[in-house]
RNA sequence: GGAGGGGUACCAAAGCGGUCAAAUGGGGCGGGCUGUAAACCCGUUGACUUCGGUCUUCGAAAGUUCGAAUCUUUCCCCCUCCA
């Protein structure tokens, strides 16, 4: 491979299947393109599962090209079928308006919008499909797709096979988003579309799309499905999904969320998720040192999203806590006011209040399996009362298990 | 359209009148060991509780019974085979 884009979507991992890898890498080393990548907008915040695409942009940029960020307001109203086994809850157009505008806010720290070239786009594919005329639609565009052949892809063959209902709304879904390529295409430009492996039909649909109408060359790119050594799904923590969005997921727990990754899909990570050359890392794993690869690799997947600063305030945190057994005030922290610790108040019901437990009985059954400690203290009493002696400098830790920790302030 | 099988907790799956808040496995959570890893071991896994219990839960509703996840009726949904 001769582009240095598709070297090092290669070295890294990223590369999965391509349409026409060759004829792509002859493009990309003559000149620079727009190339884009679809996101969902389900959810307010992306989360770490689409973090991937996200670094295959920033990867881009480096290579000289340009970025398309198309945020699905159209099809997110529709629901992509692809990889689901039933049809997902349909969500209000109001809803994905404010989830495109909070998604599209996360990519300001990760794009790069200084160099004009490679300057990212920003589209909303409602703009073009929330005007369609069905009619014309069917006449241009459903015209080219044939049931015969929509019924072979996989998202379809497995809902029909395990005859779990699938839509004709959500059937459409491929043809919507091969119309986008199409529109993009057009309108920008954009000759090449990235998606992770499941997206691989769409896609394919997109480019020969493409070529059906305009006699032209589109190409494809997938990249990946992430897969853990222990089986899991990528993305779980004990405090939930890990989203890219600092107000859903702390810095902290972030900078955690890689620091407790298995020693198994370290290097991996560091390929995937950092930007450290290829020769870096080799040197790195010589070292064998797999505890500070770790926190190299939380280090710099932090400074990635929330940017040098928090990435390290997040190691001195974690290093106080871990290695000090220290209180760091960048742990969560909880304001308590005075007047229920003059009183005392019980200390299952501070647990459940701060959201630290779900319910009383979870408080109780974490106290009773030596879950929960007061300042290191271990609480051996379910009915502790907190109050203001308990208090020292006007602030408390209490831990839930070895890696929770919050503080808890009077106020 | 015909015949049969089934819906049980986060998931899989047992239970088929009381001893069932429901076996077992997976997952989750906590503890131990360790390296904030893996593996392994132990505990725990509906809610509330003055720790005596109380309340809600086995697809939905109605019923039989002193007593129902278990029996009856109706409804809804899924699966397999035949046409």
């Amino acid at each position: 491979m001769k582009s240095t884009f598709l070297r090092e979507m290669q070295e890294r991992g990223y590369l999965n299947q391509c349409t026409d890898l060759e004829k792509l890498d002859t493009l990309l080393l003559k000149k620079s393109i727009s190339a884009y990548i679809g996101f969902d907008c389900t959810a307010n915040s992306l989360h770490v599962g689409s973090l991937l695409q996200i670094m295959i942009l920033r990867l881009l940029q480096k290579h000289g090209h340009r970025p398309i960020v198309l945020l699905g307001g159209g099809t997110t109203l529709i629901g992509d079928p692809s990889g689901k086994e039933s049809t997902r809850k349909v969500l209000k157009p109001k809803d994905i308006k404010k989830n495109i505008s909070s998604i599209k806010k996360l990519f300001e720290n990760l794009l790069d919008f200084k160099i004009k070239k490679t300057k990212p786009v920003f589209v909303d594919n409602y703009s073009w499909l929330g005007k369609l005329n069905y009619i014309n639609f069917l006449r241009e565009i459903g015209s080219q797709f044939t049931l015969n052949k929509m019924l072979t892809f996989d998202s379809v063959k497995l809902r029909l096979e395990r005859e779990q209902s699938l839509s004709y709304m959500e059937f459409n879904y491929m043809i919507l988003q091969a119309f986008d390529f199409y529109k993009l295409f057009e309108k920008e430009n954009c000759l090449l579309q990235l998606g992770g492996s499941d997206q691989w039909g769409n896609i394919v649909n997109g480019v020969d799309l493409i070529r059906r109408i305009i006699k032209k060359d589109a190409f494809g790119l997938t990249s990946p499905l992430i897969t853990l050594a222990s089986g899991a799904k990528m993305g779980k923590t004990e405090k939930g999904a890990v989203w890219l969005n600092e107000k859903l997921f702390s810095a902290y727990d972030y900078w955690q969320f890689w620091r407790n990754t298995d020693d198994r899909d370290v290097i991996k990570f560091l390929k995937f998720f950092t930007e450290l050359e290829k020769n870096e890392i080799e040197k790195l794993q010589e070292k064998n040192e797999i505890n500070e690869l770790k926190i190299i690799l939380a280090n710099n997947a932090t400074k990635i999203l929330h940017g040098k600063v928090k990435a390290a305030k997040a190691e001195k945190t974690a290093s106080d806590i871990f290695k000090l057994g220290k209180i760091n005030e960048n742990l969560p922290t909880k304001g308590i006011s005075r007047k229920d610790l003059e009183e005392g108040t019980k200390l299952l019901e501070l647990l459940v209040k701060f959201n630290i437990m779900d319910s009383k009985s979870e408080a109780r059954r974490a106290i009773k399996n030596n879950g929960i400690k007061m300042d290191d203290i271990l609480v051996s009493d379910e009915n502790k009362i907190v109050n203001i002696s308990d208090f020292k400098n006007g602030n408390i830790k209490i831990s839930f298990g070895k890696k929770k920790h919050y503080i808890f302030k009077i106020i």
